[in-house]
DNA sequence: CTAGGGTTAG
């Protein structure tokens, strides 16, 4: 831009050329203004009607984030060329509006122009970004029959449908079909595992680039390290940062953001201050992911002092701000203040979603207030979804609110039948309420609809290997040490005086459980595990993928004492810190 | 030398 000042006060006319080189110099800037002052010099100088340089204004304006400066560009061409359709296609995609990018797709068949690959590519991203893998199949068919099958760039398009449609498989075969996978495939094959639930498959393609020698980028990994948050081993997260350290992506604000957020997900919400601390220039997304990580380690008043410090630095919260927030106030048991900040987010222009609503309806649910969190319900301005009746059953179960729970269930069964889940938090409900024949009714109900438990399972990270844990689990090659070390457990547990409450006692449909006598079963061997295997003064660093108990809190908190280690859970939601029978999140339950 | 695309974070 510099340069073109330059040229117009030596009194050089610019040509066609002239723009396209600008304008592709200006679309790494992100001051959209660049776009307004060139658009001028282009009518200035007569190239307001040169297809080649409206095309890449047209891309300009969209990769600015000016979709609409884009469409006006657009709509004043006379003669569009499938370069012309595939800039404001791809430029609604790129601005979050895929079913407008289809639509105008659409638009552009009803006029008989073909379109090309670079074309398909964009359609490609926009199914994508709906998730509609048959529509999605259709294009493929349509890049089979024009014979663009093997080109690379759409090999890539074509994985990351796929991969990001959760077909994994599918996608590793046009991945395999590369000789030499280019940084991108490999990014979008990575990404697309990370994202699906298949974390160890990602870190395992991330090891093989390095043995490779395959220069990796940024992207490639804040991918890896999102994998590496969803496996939730400390040793291997202090692996990876060692890696970014050395390599050339040390200071990328996405790379940072993610290793905040995997810290934070490993368990050690103090390694992720460190990063954020040592992160220069925070833009709200770092902020966001630190106040995140306080939130799911039940550290509600450090993720408010963390808000303030924010917008003392002049950085404005956004709607996953609020999310973080609620959640800690929720985890913390912070109900005033969570209850004010959802009610300051329309002052930052926010409107509340989904998961808003139902931070407060777990907010003021797990605090008790169980008739307010129904009211709040029913003044909602959307219609309440699965979380926020989720939010509602789990808090009768707590709070033991058998009407208000039948409530809810009625509303989850119909809006999300087959998820397991509700039916077991239901059947827990009554158990608590010493309701025995409604418990066997929903066993019934399950056995009918043809919904089984997933048996729960337990981890635990001894010297960077994760160990899993099921209920009753004898595969363990040391099981009649960790059993006779259960058994010392609870002997001491019951010398304490501990008394096993008789909830949440639906783990397997074919059993009948009416007492549990100390936390999960799983849980229970994970931690007698750790105590055989770990030196003492260690912290036990446990994940289940169940949603803790009453049992496993009370449990824990003596357990913690008993043997003067610091426990650390986590399940579905947040981490619990339990140190000399002391919890993290006190016994706000 | 000549426009458009594909992979990242909370």
């Amino acid at each position: 831009m510099a340069m073109y000042s330059t040229m117009q006060i030596a009194g050089v006319s610019p040509d066609s050329f002239t723009f396209l080189y600008v304008l592709k110099a200006c679309s790494g800037l992100p001051a959209f203004e660049t776009g307004w002052q060139v658009q001028g010099q282009i009518f200035r100088h007569g190239f307001h009607s040169d297809v080649l340089v409206q095309n890449s204004l047209v891309a300009l304006y969209a990769k600015c984030g000016q979709i609409g400066y884009a469409r006006m560009v657009f709509d004043g061409l006379y003669d569009r060329t499938v370069v012309s359709w595939t800039s404001i296609i791809s430029g609604y995609a790129q601005n979050g509006e895929p079913s407008e990018a289809l639509r105008i797709f659409s638009e552009m068949r009803t006029c008989n122009l073909k379109p090309d690959g670079i074309a398909l590519v964009s359609v490609l991203r926009a199914y994508t970004d709906v998730e509609d893998v048959e529509q999605g199949k259709s294009v493929h068919s349509c890049v089979i029959k024009m014979g663009f099958e093997y080109e690379p760039d759409l090999l890539i398009s074509l994985t990351t449908l796929y991969a990001k449609c959760g077909q994994v498989t599918v996608a590793r075969s046009f991945f395999n079909q590369m000789e030499i996978p280019s940084v991108i495939l490999w990014n979008a094959m990575i990404s697309g595992y990370a994202k699906n639930g298949f974390a160890e498959e990602a870190v395992g393609l991330f090891r093989e680039m390095i043995s490779k020698d395959i220069r990796v980028d940024s992207i490639t990994l804040s991918s890896a390290i999102l994998a590496c948050a969803q496996v939730g081993s400390l040793e291997l997260a202090r692996w990876m940062d060692d890696y970014v350290i050395k390599s050339d992506y040390r200071d990328d604000v996405f790379v940072k953001t993610a290793l905040i957020d995997m810290y934070a997900k490993s368990g050690s919400v103090d390694l992720a201050r460190i990063v954020f601390d040592r992160t220069l220039d925070k833009d709200v997304v770092v902020w966001s992911a630190m106040i995140m990580g306080y939130g799911l380690h039940g550290r509600g008043r450090d993720a408010i002092d963390l808000y303030y410090a924010m917008k003392q630095g002049s950085i404005c919260p956004n709607d996953v701000t609020f999310v973080g927030l609620l959640t800690a106030c929720t985890h913390s048991g912070l109900v005033d203040e969570g209850w004010e900040l959802f009610h300051r987010m329309r002052d930052y222009g926010i409107e509340p979603r989904h998961q808003h609503y139902a931070c407060v309806v777990d907010l003021l649910g797990r605090a008790g207030r169980l008739d307010q969190a129904y009211d709040f319900i029913t003044n909602m301005p959307i219609e309440p979804g699965v979380s926020v009746w989720g939010a509602l059953l789990s808090a009768s179960k707590i709070y033991r609110h058998v009407t208000l729970g039948e409530l809810a269930a009625e509303q989850l069964f119909l809006l999300d039948p087959h998820n397991t889940g509700h039916y077991v938090q239901l059947s827990n409900l009554y158990a608590s309420a010493r309701k025995w024949d409604q418990v066997g009714r929903v066993r019934l109900l399950m056995k009918e609809k043809g919904l089984s438990k997933d048996f729960g399972y337990s981890l635990i990270e001894i010297k960077g290997k994760l160990q899993a844990f099921r209920v009753g689990d004898k595969s363990h090659p040391k099981y009649k040490e960790i059993f006779k070390e259960l058994e010392e457990l609870e002997r001491r547990l019951k010398e304490a005086g501990f008394v096993p409450h008789a909830e949440s006692v639906l783990h397997d449909l074919n059993y009948e459980e009416t007492e549990e006598t100390l936390c999960n079963h799983s849980e229970r061997l994970a931690i007698a595990y750790g105590l055989i295997s770990t030196s003492p003064g260690t912290t036990l660093r446990i994940t289940k993928n169940l949603r803790a108990c009453v049992n496993c809190h009370a449990a824990t908190k003596l357990i913690s004492k008993l043997v003067n280690r610091e426990i650390v859970v986590r399940d579905a939601n947040r981490f619990h810190h339990f140190k000399d029978g002391f919890c993290s999140c006190g016994d706000y339950w």
